[in-house]
DNA sequence: CTTGGGTCCTGTGCGC
DNA sequence: TGCGCACAGGACCCAA
Protein backbone atom coordinates (compact mmCIF):
# COMPACT_ATOMS: atom_id res chain seq x y z
CA UNK A 1 0.00 0.00 0.00
CA UNK A 2 1.81 2.91 1.27
CA UNK A 3 4.83 5.01 -0.06
CA UNK A 4 6.59 7.05 2.14
CA UNK A 5 3.88 9.66 2.19
CA UNK A 6 1.29 7.25 3.27
CA UNK A 7 3.98 6.03 5.77
CA UNK A 8 4.96 9.33 6.79
CA UNK A 9 0.95 10.33 7.25
CA UNK A 10 0.54 7.32 9.55
CA UNK A 11 3.54 7.89 11.56
CA UNK A 12 2.36 11.60 12.49
CA UNK A 13 -1.21 10.45 13.06
CA UNK A 14 -0.15 7.68 15.23
CA UNK A 15 2.53 9.43 16.93
CA UNK A 16 0.78 11.45 19.99
CA UNK A 17 -0.87 8.36 21.04
CA UNK A 18 2.51 6.28 21.12
CA UNK A 19 5.33 8.06 21.45
CA UNK A 20 5.86 8.69 25.30
CA UNK A 21 3.52 5.83 26.12
CA UNK A 22 3.58 2.24 27.61
CA UNK A 23 2.38 -0.28 25.88
CA UNK A 24 0.57 -1.89 28.99
CA UNK A 25 -1.00 -4.63 26.85
CA UNK A 26 0.31 -6.27 23.36
CA UNK A 27 -1.69 -8.72 21.92
CA UNK A 28 -0.66 -10.79 18.63
CA UNK A 29 -3.74 -12.72 17.04
CA UNK A 30 -2.01 -15.00 15.07
CA UNK A 31 2.35 -15.81 15.01
CA UNK A 32 3.20 -14.63 11.90
CA UNK A 33 2.62 -11.66 8.99
CA UNK A 34 4.33 -11.66 6.23
CA UNK A 35 7.14 -13.32 8.34
CA UNK A 36 6.79 -15.05 11.84
CA UNK A 37 6.54 -12.62 14.83
CA UNK A 38 10.15 -12.35 16.72
CA UNK A 39 10.46 -15.10 19.27
CA UNK A 40 9.10 -13.31 22.17
CA UNK A 41 7.53 -10.28 20.56
CA UNK A 42 4.74 -10.02 23.53
CA UNK A 43 6.56 -10.39 25.89
CA UNK A 44 9.43 -8.04 25.05
CA UNK A 45 7.21 -5.41 24.36
CA UNK A 46 4.51 -5.54 26.73
CA UNK A 47 5.43 -2.85 29.39
CA UNK A 48 7.90 -1.43 27.46
CA UNK A 49 8.10 2.84 26.73
CA UNK A 50 7.79 4.24 23.24
CA UNK A 51 10.57 6.64 23.04
CA UNK A 52 9.45 8.45 20.00
CA UNK A 53 8.17 7.29 16.51
CA UNK A 54 10.25 7.50 13.33
CA UNK A 55 10.54 6.51 10.01
CA UNK A 56 13.05 5.32 7.97
CA UNK A 57 11.50 4.64 3.99
CA UNK A 58 8.51 2.73 3.95
CA UNK A 59 9.16 1.62 7.57
CA UNK A 60 7.67 2.84 10.80
CA UNK A 61 10.21 2.79 14.00
CA UNK A 62 9.17 2.85 17.52
CA UNK A 63 12.33 2.75 19.76
CA UNK A 64 11.25 1.43 23.02
CA UNK A 65 13.60 2.38 26.38
CA UNK A 66 14.55 -1.35 26.22
CA UNK A 67 17.33 -0.61 24.01
CA UNK A 68 15.11 -2.52 21.02
CA UNK A 69 13.17 -0.83 17.97
CA UNK A 70 9.76 -2.00 17.03
CA UNK A 71 10.20 -1.90 13.04
CA UNK A 72 6.59 -1.74 11.32
CA UNK A 73 6.06 -2.46 7.30
CA UNK A 74 2.61 -1.51 6.00
CA UNK A 75 3.46 -3.98 2.87
CA UNK A 76 0.25 -3.46 0.42
CA UNK A 77 -2.86 -3.25 2.63
CA UNK A 78 -1.80 -2.85 6.36
CA UNK A 79 -3.61 -0.16 8.47
CA UNK A 80 -4.02 1.17 11.60
CA UNK A 81 -6.50 2.05 13.81
CA UNK A 82 -6.19 3.82 17.29
CA UNK A 83 -9.41 3.76 19.54
CA UNK A 84 -9.16 6.37 22.90
CA UNK A 85 -12.34 5.77 24.81
CA UNK A 86 -11.18 8.51 27.16
CA UNK A 87 -10.71 11.18 24.29
CA UNK A 88 -13.40 9.84 22.51
CA UNK A 89 -11.24 9.11 19.51
CA UNK A 90 -11.69 6.54 16.90
CA UNK A 91 -9.24 7.53 13.83
CA UNK A 92 -7.53 5.53 10.76
CA UNK A 93 -4.28 7.58 10.25
CA UNK A 94 -3.19 7.57 6.74
CA UNK A 95 -5.56 4.96 5.93
CA UNK A 96 -6.19 4.72 2.32
CA UNK A 97 -9.54 2.51 1.95
CA UNK A 98 -11.84 4.22 4.37
CA UNK A 99 -14.86 2.93 2.68
CA UNK A 100 -14.19 -0.59 3.78
CA UNK A 101 -14.68 -0.67 7.85
CA UNK A 102 -11.65 -2.36 9.02
CA UNK A 103 -12.13 -5.83 9.20
CA UNK A 104 -12.31 -7.69 12.46
CA UNK A 105 -11.11 -10.95 10.68
CA UNK A 106 -7.85 -8.90 9.83
CA UNK A 107 -6.71 -7.19 13.25
CA UNK A 108 -3.63 -9.10 13.53
CA UNK A 109 -1.82 -6.93 16.34
CA UNK A 110 -2.74 -5.05 19.06
CA UNK A 111 -1.49 -2.20 21.83
CA UNK A 112 -2.80 -0.87 24.65
CA UNK A 113 -1.10 2.16 26.12
CA UNK A 114 -1.29 3.27 29.53
CA UNK A 115 -3.43 6.21 29.13
CA UNK A 116 -5.93 3.48 27.47
CA UNK A 117 -5.56 3.65 23.90
CA UNK A 118 -5.72 0.78 21.96
CA UNK A 119 -3.66 0.67 18.13
CA UNK A 120 -4.60 -1.82 16.03
CA UNK A 121 -2.83 -3.44 13.23
CA UNK A 122 -5.00 -4.55 10.14
CA UNK A 123 -3.74 -5.92 7.46
CA UNK A 124 -5.99 -8.22 4.57
CA UNK A 125 -3.14 -9.05 2.75
CA UNK A 126 -0.95 -10.20 5.21
CA UNK A 127 2.03 -8.42 3.41
CA UNK A 128 3.49 -6.44 6.02
CA UNK A 129 5.49 -7.15 8.64
CA UNK A 130 6.66 -6.38 12.21
CA UNK A 131 9.98 -7.46 13.91
CA UNK A 132 12.08 -6.21 17.30
CA UNK A 133 15.56 -4.88 16.93
CA UNK A 134 18.42 -3.36 19.04
CA UNK A 135 18.36 -0.15 18.70
CA UNK A 136 21.77 -0.06 18.25
CA UNK A 137 21.80 -1.94 15.29
CA UNK A 138 19.42 -0.95 13.53
CA UNK A 139 21.31 0.48 10.32
CA UNK A 140 22.78 -3.19 9.99
CA UNK A 141 19.68 -4.81 10.74
CA UNK A 142 18.33 -6.84 7.99
CA UNK A 143 15.60 -4.46 7.25
CA UNK A 144 18.16 -1.64 6.70
CA UNK A 145 21.37 -2.32 5.45
CA UNK A 146 20.76 -2.40 2.21
CA UNK A 147 18.52 0.75 1.66
CA UNK A 148 19.05 3.43 -0.27
CA UNK A 149 19.08 7.09 0.93
CA UNK A 150 16.22 8.95 1.96
CA UNK A 151 14.65 10.93 -1.28
CA UNK A 152 14.42 13.96 1.37
CA UNK A 153 17.23 13.43 2.63
CA UNK A 154 20.41 15.11 2.12
CA UNK A 155 22.21 12.16 0.86
CA UNK A 156 19.76 12.05 -2.42
CA UNK A 157 20.84 13.88 -5.10
CA UNK A 158 21.77 14.04 -8.79
CA UNK A 159 25.37 12.91 -8.31
CA UNK A 160 23.79 9.91 -6.46
CA UNK A 161 20.98 9.03 -9.16
CA UNK A 162 23.73 9.87 -11.96
CA UNK A 163 26.10 7.09 -10.51
CA UNK A 164 23.14 4.27 -9.88
CA UNK A 165 21.61 4.88 -13.43
CA UNK A 166 25.10 4.73 -14.99
CA UNK A 167 25.32 1.86 -17.99
CA UNK A 168 21.95 0.21 -16.29
CA UNK A 169 19.91 -0.85 -19.11
CA UNK A 170 16.26 -0.86 -17.48
CA UNK A 171 14.29 1.74 -17.32
CA UNK A 172 14.04 4.26 -14.52
CA UNK A 173 11.04 2.86 -13.47
CA UNK A 174 12.34 -0.25 -12.37
CA UNK A 175 15.41 1.21 -11.27
CA UNK A 176 13.69 3.56 -8.92
CA UNK A 177 11.27 0.69 -7.27
CA UNK A 178 14.84 -0.35 -6.26
CA UNK A 179 14.58 0.40 -2.36
CA UNK A 180 18.41 -0.07 -2.65
CA UNK A 181 18.66 3.15 -4.88
CA UNK A 182 16.14 5.17 -2.99
CA UNK A 183 14.55 4.19 -0.60
CA UNK A 184 10.46 5.11 -0.19
CA UNK A 185 9.33 5.66 -3.25
CA UNK A 186 6.38 2.95 -4.73
CA UNK A 187 4.79 2.79 -8.02
CA UNK A 188 2.77 6.13 -7.78
CA UNK A 189 4.60 8.74 -7.01
CA UNK A 190 7.66 7.13 -9.08
CA UNK A 191 5.10 7.55 -12.12
CA UNK A 192 4.59 11.53 -11.01
CA UNK A 193 8.11 11.94 -10.45
CA UNK A 194 8.77 11.01 -14.34
CA UNK A 195 6.06 12.38 -16.01
CA UNK A 196 6.94 15.42 -14.33
CA UNK A 197 10.50 14.98 -15.20
CA UNK A 198 9.42 14.47 -18.88
CA UNK A 199 11.52 11.18 -18.58
CA UNK A 200 9.98 7.74 -20.53
CA UNK A 201 10.07 4.91 -18.04
CA UNK A 202 11.35 2.53 -20.12
CA UNK A 203 14.30 4.95 -21.69
CA UNK A 204 17.68 2.86 -20.41
CA UNK A 205 18.77 4.47 -17.66
CA UNK A 206 22.30 4.56 -18.50
CA UNK A 207 21.28 6.98 -21.47
CA UNK A 208 19.08 9.91 -19.37
CA UNK A 209 21.36 12.58 -19.71
CA UNK A 210 22.66 15.00 -16.70
CA UNK A 211 20.06 17.80 -16.82
CA UNK A 212 17.01 14.90 -17.17
CA UNK A 213 18.60 13.01 -14.01
CA UNK A 214 18.63 17.06 -12.27
CA UNK A 215 15.17 17.17 -13.02
CA UNK A 216 13.77 13.81 -11.96
CA UNK A 217 15.64 14.29 -8.35
CA UNK A 218 13.64 17.60 -7.99
CA UNK A 219 10.69 16.00 -9.29
CA UNK A 220 10.37 13.11 -6.67
CA UNK A 221 11.27 15.25 -4.18
CA UNK A 222 8.59 17.87 -4.73
CA UNK A 223 6.22 15.65 -5.61
CA UNK A 224 6.32 13.36 -2.07
CA UNK A 225 6.98 16.86 -0.64
CA UNK A 226 3.08 17.93 -2.03
CA UNK A 227 2.07 14.61 -1.12
CA UNK A 228 3.02 14.82 2.42
CA UNK A 229 1.45 17.70 2.40
CA UNK A 230 -1.31 16.68 1.48
CA UNK A 231 -1.63 13.88 3.84
CA UNK A 232 -0.93 11.52 1.23
CA UNK A 233 -3.17 9.56 -0.84
CA UNK A 234 -6.34 7.53 -0.27
CA UNK A 235 -7.12 5.15 -3.69
CA UNK A 236 -10.57 4.35 -2.55
CA UNK A 237 -13.68 6.67 -2.38
CA UNK A 238 -14.60 6.77 1.08
CA UNK A 239 -17.89 8.81 2.72
CA UNK A 240 -16.46 10.26 6.00
CA UNK A 241 -15.78 13.66 7.32
CA UNK A 242 -12.31 13.27 8.78
CA UNK A 243 -10.16 16.02 7.55
CA UNK A 244 -6.68 13.91 8.17
CA UNK A 245 -7.32 12.01 5.43
CA UNK A 246 -5.28 12.40 2.17
CA UNK A 247 -6.10 14.28 -0.55
CA UNK A 248 -2.83 14.03 -3.14
CA UNK A 249 -4.82 11.56 -5.24
CA UNK A 250 -6.24 14.49 -6.53
CA UNK A 251 -3.36 15.58 -7.74
CA UNK A 252 -1.96 12.20 -10.15
CA UNK A 253 -1.03 13.15 -13.51
CA UNK A 254 -0.45 9.62 -14.81
CA UNK A 255 -1.10 7.45 -12.08
CA UNK A 256 -4.49 5.50 -12.95
CA UNK A 257 -5.22 7.65 -15.94
CA UNK A 258 -5.37 5.61 -18.65
CA UNK A 259 -6.30 6.79 -21.97
CA UNK A 260 -6.91 11.16 -20.22
CA UNK A 261 -5.87 13.41 -21.88
CA UNK A 262 -1.95 14.73 -20.68
CA UNK A 263 -2.64 17.85 -18.69
CA UNK A 264 0.81 19.22 -19.34
CA UNK A 265 0.39 22.68 -21.04
CA UNK A 266 0.85 21.82 -24.31
CA UNK A 267 1.10 18.30 -24.53
CA UNK A 268 -1.57 16.40 -26.66
CA UNK A 269 -0.58 12.93 -25.42
CA UNK A 270 -2.90 10.06 -23.80
CA UNK A 271 -2.20 8.75 -20.83
CA UNK A 272 -0.78 5.17 -21.49
CA UNK A 273 -0.65 2.16 -19.52
CA UNK A 274 1.90 -0.51 -19.91
CA UNK A 275 3.35 -3.46 -17.75
CA UNK A 276 6.66 -3.37 -16.72
CA UNK A 277 7.99 -5.98 -14.60
CA UNK A 278 4.90 -7.31 -13.56
CA UNK A 279 3.71 -3.64 -12.25
CA UNK A 280 1.49 -0.91 -14.24
CA UNK A 281 3.57 1.91 -15.37
CA UNK A 282 1.39 4.93 -16.40
CA UNK A 283 2.74 7.55 -18.78
CA UNK A 284 2.48 10.07 -21.43
CA UNK A 285 4.20 9.18 -24.56
CA UNK A 286 3.88 12.25 -26.22
CA UNK A 287 6.25 13.92 -23.74
CA UNK A 288 7.92 11.48 -21.51
CA UNK A 289 10.98 10.54 -23.85
C1' DC B 1 26.93 -8.45 -11.06
C1' DT B 2 22.18 -7.75 -13.66
C1' DT B 3 17.68 -9.17 -15.06
C1' DG B 4 13.28 -11.37 -15.29
C1' DG B 5 9.90 -14.08 -13.20
C1' DG B 6 7.38 -16.27 -9.54
C1' DT B 7 5.77 -15.87 -4.90
C1' DC B 8 3.34 -14.63 -0.53
C1' DC B 9 -2.16 -13.27 0.71
C1' DT B 10 -6.93 -11.41 0.35
C1' DG B 11 -10.24 -8.29 -1.63
C1' DT B 12 -12.54 -5.83 -5.31
C1' DG B 13 -14.30 -4.61 -9.68
C1' DC B 14 -15.27 -5.81 -14.18
C1' DG B 15 -17.22 -8.41 -18.22
C1' DC B 16 -20.02 -12.12 -19.40
C1' DT C 1 -26.86 -13.04 -8.99
C1' DG C 2 -22.91 -15.83 -9.93
C1' DC C 3 -18.40 -16.84 -11.90
C1' DG C 4 -13.85 -16.27 -13.55
C1' DC C 5 -10.27 -13.18 -14.35
C1' DA C 6 -7.31 -9.20 -13.86
C1' DC C 7 -5.52 -6.29 -10.81
C1' DA C 8 -3.92 -4.02 -6.35
C1' DG C 9 0.27 1.50 -3.34
C1' DG C 10 5.59 -4.19 -1.66
C1' DA C 11 9.53 -6.66 -1.82
C1' DC C 12 11.82 -11.11 -1.24
C1' DC C 13 13.92 -15.11 -3.47
C1' DC C 14 15.77 -17.74 -7.07
C1' DA C 15 17.41 -19.09 -11.63
C1' DA C 16 19.72 -17.84 -15.81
Amino acid sequence: MPELPEVETVRRGLEPTLAGARLVRVEARRPDLRFPLPEGFVQRLTGAVVLSLGRRAKYLLAPTDRGQTLVMHLGMTGRFEIDDPRAGVRERPGDFALAAPADPRHAHVLFETDAGATVTYFDPRRFGYMDLVDSDGLEESRWFSALGPEPLGPAFDAAHLAAAFKDRKQGPKTLLLDQRIVAGLGNIYVCEALWRAGISPFKPAGKIRRPKIEALTEAIRAVLEEAIRAGGSTLRDYAGADGALGYFQHSFQAYGREHEPCQRPGCRGVIARAVQGGRSTFYCPEHQT
